[in-house]
DNA sequence: TTTTTATTACGAAAATTGTCGTATATATTT
DNA sequence: AAATATATACGACAATTTTCGTAATAAAAA
């Protein structure tokens, strides 16, 4: 099996948010939280998380008669990973050009603003 | 045909990078640009360009026996759009969370840092 | 006007992803 | 033990994207 670990379609990423939200938890259980935003059967979500497993991206273990699974990839990395690939593939490599793009739309609120900016004085700081 | 002007797969996107450099072109100069970086077959990148006009991604004139090939939707859309569902599907909606992730990325070079800061003033600015 | 060359159109297959129905297995209840 | 319920395994189909071979068309050369 390729090694797919960094990046997920978009049905794999919205199993890894609700776990990484809180880890290990039944496939029952993430099918339920993913029935509250999106029409989908069980055996569905199930099918996906068995070809997570087989990719790497999850691990599981038995607990009683159903299995727990748990991501195997830190949430960071895989972030990390969808944004160098944003970065390269539609914005010539350019972090900065990115932000640049991000910072000018005005769907990016104030508070959104002001949290950015808090953290880059944070970054200077220890510089 | 449904309106996915915004959204290009993987290879649209790289073929839309080509034309932004600088449209119109030809489908045998396109390819010969792809050709540099990936192998692929005249036909396979005529065919994408066909879907994409088909799409309303790109549009195209005759000049001579040819087909010159332009953009139809702004470089900047294309890009905010995909931050955006960056931003959705990883990031909780959070901006503020992806420049924090991509700040604290030691591949995020110190000239980088350096035009993301002078971006942040630039912005403080005019506000 | 044939022949050659260059460009486009089209059809179809491969690859990937997402979907679910049905079968199997295991436990729980009656 | 038989019936019921619960969870997993598996196969197959649909949709989308990527791929390219081949045919048709039009222009240029011989």
């Amino acid at each position: 099996m390729k090694n797919k670990k960094n990046t997920p379609t978009t049905a794999e990423l919205e199993i890894l948010n609700v776990l990484w939200e809180d880890e290990p938890r039944s496939v029952k259980e993430i099918h339920k939280e993913l029935s509250k935003v999106k029409n989908v059967g069980y055996t569905t979500t199930l099918k996906i998380m068995q070809n997570m497993t087989a990719k790497g991206m999850l691990d599981r273990k038995p607990e009683g008669k159903c299995h727990l699974y748990f991501t195997n990839i830190p949430k960071t990395d895989t972030q990390q990973n969808l944004i160098n690939r944003l970065v390269d593939s539609a914005f010539g490599g350019s972090a900065s050009s990115l932000v640049m793009q991000l910072l000018g739309n005005k769907k990016t609120s104030e508070k959104e603003l002001n949290e950015i900016k808090r953290i880059i004085e944070e970054i200077e700081k220890n510089q």
